[in-house]
DNA sequence: CTGTTTTCCATGATATCCCATATATATCCA
DNA sequence: TGGATATATATGGGATATCATGGAAAACAG
């Protein structure tokens, strides 16, 4: 499964090509479909991040239950429909659809954070803000690996 | 198997046809009926896809427990009567039949929606309210991947 | 024959591919 | 050590292929 990590400012050309930073890419390698999926995030003012084998995990996991149920219907339109499948160029670049950029204001720079078996996009500014209010999170809830799973994190 | 994500928007012309999508097309590739099926939606005014392959898993999982509950099996076996089997022309369009547009209230436009396993095709007017009501119910039921498959979340 | 359906081809827009250059990091040899 | 050459990555631009779409030609049916 991919793992990623680190942070890292890619320039967004004026074709909305951006590189996937090599270390991302490296984790999505040797699937029969090399590239990644993208969302709005529900959380934030950025774009959440997927490898194609995570997706169809998730995939299998909601086929798993009944196919024609209102709920199924409902998470699959929340989740599915979002959801835009982009490929990787030769390069190692993916282009980013206008209303992406555009619902999470990027523009010039495109900041990839890894967050374990999804990442962030971020405008670099932005992101800066967040990592501000995402170390005070931490302070004043005293959260701790040993407390995630017990309450929600994001 | 198909996983079908994101949503386009393609015209119907004058003679009913319509491009599916590229990526919808490149996930029922390489099967042994070059096409999709359609029927109406039970849920909603809309109509619902499915590859080839997906239908006879389906056909086979009927006489189980695991993909319908019972008081579903008339709703799967409606399906199959109701069912169309539209081929793929030459430059990947299919003709959608007259009663299935009336049904789903298509006309100019449609609006292909990717679920996983299955797809949408809506009116894209009604798409945009149908997505609302889904994004409200998942917030409101407190629905997730992990919630799937027990009766109600707690 | 006549109206309908299916196949085939033309087009413009867009995305994909391919190569050139830049920049940084690593490797090697004197 | 240091300088020079490789290797990998990022970025830019132009050529090429793909896709959605419209319309014509061909096959078909009543």
């Amino acid at each position: 499964m991919p793992l990623f990590l680190s942070t890292y400012v890619n320039k967004i050309d004026k074709k909305g090509r951006v590189s996937v930073p090599a270390q991302f890419r490296a984790e999505i390698g040797g699937q029969d479909f090399q590239g990644v999926v993208l969302f709005r995030s529900s959380a934030h003012q950025c774009l959440e991040g997927f490898a194609w084998s995570t997706m169809q995990e998730i995939g299998e996991r909601l086929g798993e239950f009944d196919l024609f149920s209102p709920q199924q219907d409902d998470l699959a339109t929340s989740i599915f429909a979002e959801a835009q499948q982009l490929p990787l160029d030769g390069d190692g670049r993916i282009i980013l659809p206008t209303p992406l950029m555009e619902f999470s204001g990027l523009s010039g720079q495109a900041c990839f954070v890894g967050l374990g078996k999804k990442f962030h996009i971020w405008n670099p500014e932005q992101y800066e803000k967040r990592k501000e209010t995402a170390r005070a999170n931490v302070q004043s809830k005293n959260l701790s690996i040993s407390t995630m799973g017990r309450e929600n994190g994001e």
